[in-house]
DNA sequence: TGACGATACGGAACGCCGTTCCGTTTTACA
DNA sequence: TGTAAAACGGAACGGCGTTCCGTATCGTCA
């Protein structure tokens, strides 16, 4: 992966309807998911986002494309949503506390996501490698910016909490009754 | 679970096309999943039993039953075969391979069966429990019976044999260059 | 044995899915 | 501003699980 299709096929449009739906496209299929699971219809995501499925299947050649394009487009908000909570935040433990609320609900969808791929796993592993390759760094910034305010008790890692946040994602789609959110801000809390 | 039920409904029926449909269909339906995997249409399924699709939902209320009826109706299957191949066969440890080769068959449709059942995981536990009952002592006994031969060298567990070729089993289903019953036999053919 | 009521059968029909196709509309540029 | 190119919307297609109902088969009892 180069950092040219970074963007994926949203930065060469000229046209821009094409970019506009493209956008509206990514958003409406993220509420779709996490409203009605990976396994939504095209139809419904095509109408939450005001067009035509013909236009989903132009951007998107096939529905897998579309989930594949929401993860990516995930990781990359959730990306890049670290530095520009830490440049805003009071405290880097309030952004870190803010920026964990973020991963889980690209958790979800990733879960789900998973659970929906077994089948043709051609292209996950890859995404995975993308997961870890952008957020491990956004993830370290804001615990070592935590730690070099004194916010920081304990000696995580990354990857630590970002494994440990995980864990306490899994199954959280399924379970009504387990609030995964809620343990997870508690982790962090903890971290204090 | 009651020694009632484990026949299920085929046991009750009066009239004789009932019976011999219910037959039927479960042998067409474990033809079709071992041709073209778990997701086999219910048409084909239908098609190979020689009925329509109606007569399916008649026994099978949703297509989730009949996969479990299957999976059911192979337990049973294997776990009768063993004492069978046992006073058939010229050695125990013959009809332990026998029985090697039948516990693979079921197994590829086990793990076909266990990825098609992420989602509704109602009754699937109850049926990996069914699976043990029935099956470890069957696996048991011809041990036992291999050993008292004097056939054995290893004293593996029958659950550990289970497990390991349950293991090698994993993944068989997608991956033409993977040949798991030879593996098996290679086990087996190790424990003399 | 023959007729009858109950029961099961077959397969057309339904609604939903992903995907394709094409007439219409929007866009960018000369 | 006129026009060619590109994208748009949504009807249409084939396949799926499931339902429905007219028809055929069965067991029973006169």
């Amino acid at each position: 992966m180069t950092d040219d299709d970074r963007q994926g096929d949203t930065a060469g449009s000229k046209r821009k309807d094409v970019r506009r739906n493209q956008q509206t496209l990514l958003e409406a299929a993220a509420a779709a998911f996490v409203a009605s699971g990976v396994e939504a219809p095209v139809r419904d995501i095509a109408s939450r986002a005001g067009v035509g499925v013909g236009t989903v299947y132009r951007h998107f050649p096939t529905r897998s494309d579309l989930v594949i394009a929401v993860y990516r487009h995930q990781v990359d908000a959730c990306a890049e949503a670290g530095p520009v909570l830490l440049a805003a935040g009071p405290t880097p433990h309030v952004a870190l506390e803010r920026w964990a609320d973020l991963f889980v609900d690209f958790l979800v969808t990733k879960h789900g996501l998973a659970a929906a791929m077994q089948a043709d796993n051609t292209g996950f592993e890859a995404l995975h490698a993308y997961f870890l390759d952008r957020l491990l760094p956004v993830c370290a910034e804001l615990l070592d910016a935590a730690a070099a305010a004194g916010e920081l008790r304990s000696g995580l890692t990354a990857y630590q909490l970002m494994r440990g946040i995980g864990n306490l994602c899994i199954g959280a789609e399924n379970d009504p009754d387990y609030d995964a959110r809620r343990l997870v801000a508690l982790l962090v809390a903890g971290l204090r």
